[in-house]
DNA sequence: CATTGATACAACCTACTGGTTGTATGACGG
DNA sequence: CCGTCATACAACCAGTAGGTTGTATCAATG
């Protein structure tokens, strides 16, 4: 679902307070760089710089609005970080039984 | 849940498929960290700080176990993380209820 | 078509990351 | 207690990330 390239991305462009909070942002979708940048302290070129992480990674796209692009959060790519930490949390679950079965002795073990 | 530094922490954590695998060994809790140095193509020291930066975002403990220390993964963090990714979900269905609204017209509109 | 507003991009600097090797500490076996 | 296995830590190096300023492109407007 996401390659461990990928995966490298979104989860290193989510290790950053600023760019989540950009990310929360443009899930409204109504605000170009310049506005996002007025919120920050740092400069326009820094918020660009950021906006370009998370569009590298997938998580947001920029759409034409006049003189503007609308930085829009891209849900999709949100969802398969949550789906791999799901695997992971499902694997966690798996050991848990895996555990029970040897806690439970070998009635049932290896043939 | 997870401070902003935290998050930080746990993500730039995650951002590295080395790391992700370690993890998720670390999942069954029976490896020491020579082990699992041996599984990866670098040396024991360098999957020694992958170790160590998965332990100060609390993504993993250690457990002495005799002259060994075994690395395993402390699930709760990974859940931490997991109910952030859900909560920016959750702003997105905001969002779209919110659209929804603007799109049904003024009828209920504002005072 | 010249100006202005919004965005993009390049060059540069500093600090951190991910890797290396080498050395020190800690726990067990003889 | 001496050796050895497992882990920890320090010093070092190359590459990247996050910030800066300055310049260039691109679209709307007079």
């Amino acid at each position: 679902m996401l390659s461990p390239a990928e995966a490298d991305q979104v989860f290193s462009a989510l290790a950053d307070a600023t760019r989540r909070d950009i990310l929360r942002r443009a899930m409204a979708g109504s605000e170009g760089v310049a506005e996002l940048a007025e919120r920050y302290p740092m400069s326009f070129a820094a918020v660009q710089k950021h906006v370009a992480v998370l569009e590298r990674a997938g998580l947001v796209a920029k759409e034409r609005a006049g003189r503007r692009k609308l930085v829009v959060t891209q849900v999709e790519r949100l969802k398969q970080a949550q789906r791999l930490l799901d695997e992971y949390e499902a694997l966690w679950r798996g050991r848990i039984e895996r555990m029970s079965d040897i806690l439970e002795g070998p009635q049932g073990g290896a043939a």
